[in-house]
DNA sequence: AGCCAATTCTTACAGCATGTCAAAAATGAA
DNA sequence: TTCATTTTTGACATGCTGTAAGAATTGGCT
């Protein structure tokens, strides 16, 4: 029985230069899409310094650009946990180096903050949604039965409430009401509320 | 000197059918809006039972329509929060009342929880933000000089931390992850640990 | 260097949603 | 009944998405 529902198609081999558009379209769509959402296929291409059908050469439609820019910000977002050790620092530790990753990303990414308009995410199912959830679960869950975090609170949901208060800390950046500074203090404190861990001193 | 920037125009007589359109109008979009975020105006205009024009006759263009919507919705969620006696209470009550009272604003709106497409509203400022947030404020600040909650961390902040992590309950719940009534419970027992109130026992 | 296939560009087209306009038809209020 | 308001009908311009075909360019390979 083969996998009939979503198959790798085998990757073929491109050319230099079609490796080369594809980049420029994804890092120009990274940029223009994160500070506006609702731009054009037109000006993407056009940031891109290639024209709107050489986009859909590679990319069948809008959705899909975006989809394939989420699952790149995804690769990125799991290297950069991969390289954090998280399952070998004490589990405060590993939350800090957690949460350190999730600025850098959304500094990065700003797109995933503006779910505005056309071109962004579906909040339902992308690749983040997918991915990193799991890796903040397993590292709380290791908190929690290390006696690090307190228990009564599902990790699931931890973890998830956790990457989302770390998202409204960096809207409140965005919409200039914090310094990036005091956002990611107040979000370290919360996270450690909400997680139990030390509550103080 | 007048007031140049946004001044109220003075509400006109309307006759009882345009009121009846412009009623009937701004449900259909709370639901079919609320349903599917890019659901086209004619979609919007067929569910109020009236022709696309006549939306255009009330509401100039997509986003004043969704402006509207929200502008409504945020008043509905004050006659509640009025009502909700959130000054009185003592702050633990409160603080659930008005989670409670976000509970069923989130039912009756949906499309707040579905910024996706257009359709949404902006992040940065609408009537939504900018009357809800205050109120929960005050209420924080008082549990916190009545020594019911702890004042480590500002009222705004944790304000918008509080009614962000209701959102992401409320999503849990949309994704199907969780039942409604597991959402309430875990979003008050995090709520309760973001505002260091009787963190045990 | 020269060939070939892959890639890009140009031009063109169809479809759909938004927004605008004008005139006819219907309706509420007096 | 009369009149202004409102709704409807039909039409139009615009912008973005997505598709298509042929010409021009370019990379890889011998």
């Amino acid at each position: 029985m083969i996998d009939s529902s979503e198959a790798a198609p085998p990757p073929r081999r491109r050319r230099s230069d079609a490796r080369r558009s594809i980049d420029a379209i994804l890092n120009a769509a990274r940029v223009v899409l994160g500070e506006r959402p609702d731009a054009s296929m037109e000006d993407v291409a056009a940031a891109a310094g290639v024209t709107r059908q050489t986009v859909y050469a590679h990319f069948p439609s809008r959705d899909a650009l975006v989809v394939a820019l989420v699952e790149a910000a995804a690769s990125e977002y799991l290297a950069a946990l991969d390289t954090a050790g998280l399952d070998t620092a004490p589990p405060a530790d590993a939350l800090a180096r957690f949460l350190d990753a999730g600025w850098q990303f959304l500094r990065r990414h700003p797109l995933l903050l503006n779910p505005s308009a056309p071109g962004a995410p579906r909040p339902g199912r992308n690749a983040l949604s997918d991915v990193v959830p799991p890796r903040l679960e397993r590292l709380i869950r290791r908190g929690q039965d290390a006696g690090d975090f307190g228990a009564s609170l599902p990790a699931a949901w931890l973890a998830d409430a956790v990457i989302g208060l770390q998202q409204i800390a960096a809207a409140q950046v965005a919409a200039g009401r914090v310094t990036t500074r005091e956002a990611e203090a107040l979000c370290w404190e919360s996270t450690l509320r909400l997680c139990g861990g030390e509550a103080h001193r």
